[in-house]
DNA sequence: GCTGGCAATTGACCTCGATCAAGGAATCCC
DNA sequence: GGGATTCCTTGATCGAGGTCAATTGCCAGC
């Protein structure tokens, strides 16, 4: 319940040996998070770097008594480092589906970084790629509605998560990898407005959903009430539309 | 006014030239910024990055037609790179006070990155206190009430702009270099209720103003207020308390 | 002194989203 | 299948904060 200094309470995941990660061998820890599994977050003994392989993870905050908050979603080949999130705000990551995680010492990596240029690229543009998602965030939280706030959150989960479908070329389909209260959380709404958003969506047809699956018929009406929509497509570089 | 593909409003600043920057000779440029004087942010051709080395300037956004929202605020010190904000959210940066600042292109940084630990590590440290003062802005417009939000921010002043008051030990006394307007727009507030919530905690003997110049007789009962005052606190290493 | 201009404050009103509470729907486990 | 969670939806009510407009305060310039 509210425990801010309880013992951890999420195991440290089943896979706890030296693996090769994302192409170099660097030495670091395998972690595999069940839904829902959750990992405390701390700088402290030192400071670490999760490269998440597989699955989405959000970043939580829970300070003292408060609801909790979603600070930030990760997705596959993201990278996030522990001093991103201050001490003394409950942080955890927190596995929205299961997950497939590396944990590396950042002790340990910055010599690679340094040695090894074009791993130090990809590592920059990890971060470059995370930082411009987390200011369309804020930008969509602390400047839109809660319909608006909605079709960003749409579009981002689209982007990330999203094939287009095969059927018409204006259409997409995605699945929604989090509970309506996570997506609230995400949001800075409460769970009955995000629902009551939803259900106004689907009323209208902008959406369909149905067992975490959604489907956007016309994918630029959506993209039309989301202010952010052409920002956050902007991100990915490449649409990878490979169907 | 509503200018999304305005030329260049404000002009590049009078100093431009080769400059030794912070202790070390890297090729950067000088910029001398006049209060609310704005510089367009992009990342084409190629990325840059800010070095500030005195004043207080804002990161802001505008998005087409809709009101202008401050996402963050650079004080003294601090390194901003230009992919932090995504093309298309006009984004700027306008200096809440004069300010100095180098400015770097971002493959020219690099090398010295890899050859001056030193240096790198000088970076990253900036890189990283940045990126948990954003995750707490972000926890406290998306989490908090006007209230709480502004007790954080004056908080987040106080810490990073303000001098412990000779007099008694318990207060403190700091300039707020913002105009109204533009505390607003950090906060996600409008600036009526914003003024509403200052005459609150005027009236309620928590905080004095005059001038832009900031008094807080009893900082413990200014910190109970803010959420966050112990997270925020927690990002300066050392307190500078040398008076 | 007066006067213009701008920032800040305050009041009256209204709306969006929060809250509280009840009712459905899907999933899991036996 | 029943039954128990858990998740989601929906209604009724309320309040924090937004909006619009009027007023006050603060300097600058003459």
């Amino acid at each position: 319940m509210s425990d801010r200094s309880s013992p951890q309470s999420a195991k440290p995941g089943p896979a706890v040996a030296a693996a090769p990660s994302s192409g170099r061998e660097i030495p670091g820890v395998a972690l595999t998070l069940r839904r829902h599994q959750r990992l405390l977050l701390s700088s402290r003994p030192v400071d670490h770097v999760f490269h998440l392989l597989s699955g989405v993870v959000l970043v939580e905050a829970r300070l003292h008594d408060r609801p909790r908050q979603v600070l930030e979603i990760l997705y596959p080949d993201d990278v996030f480092r522990t001093h991103d999130a201050p001490e003394l705000i409950g942080a955890a990551l927190v596995a929205a589906t299961p997950a497939e995680l590396q944990r590396f010492r950042l002790d340990v990596l910055e010599p690679f970084e340094r040695s090894n240029i074009e791993f130090a690229h990809r590592m920059a543009a990890a971060d470059a790629l995370r930082s411009a998602r987390r200011t369309l965030h804020l930008a969509s939280v602390s400047g839109h509605s809660g319909e608006e706030r909605l079709a960003d959150f749409l579009v981002e989960i689209a982007t990330f998560l999203g094939v287009p479908v095969p059927g018409r070329a204006s259409g997409r389909a995605f699945d929604v990898p989090m509970t309506r209260e996570e997506i609230a959380d995400y949001l800075a709404l409460n769970p009955d407005t995000l629902s009551r958003i939803f259900s106004r969506l689907k009323s209208s047809g902008l959406i369909a959903v149905s067992r975490g699956r959604a489907t956007v018929p016309d994918w630029p009406a959506l993209a039309r009430l989301s202010p952010l929509a052409g920002a956050i497509a902007a991100l990915r570089p490449q649409q990878t539309l490979v169907a």
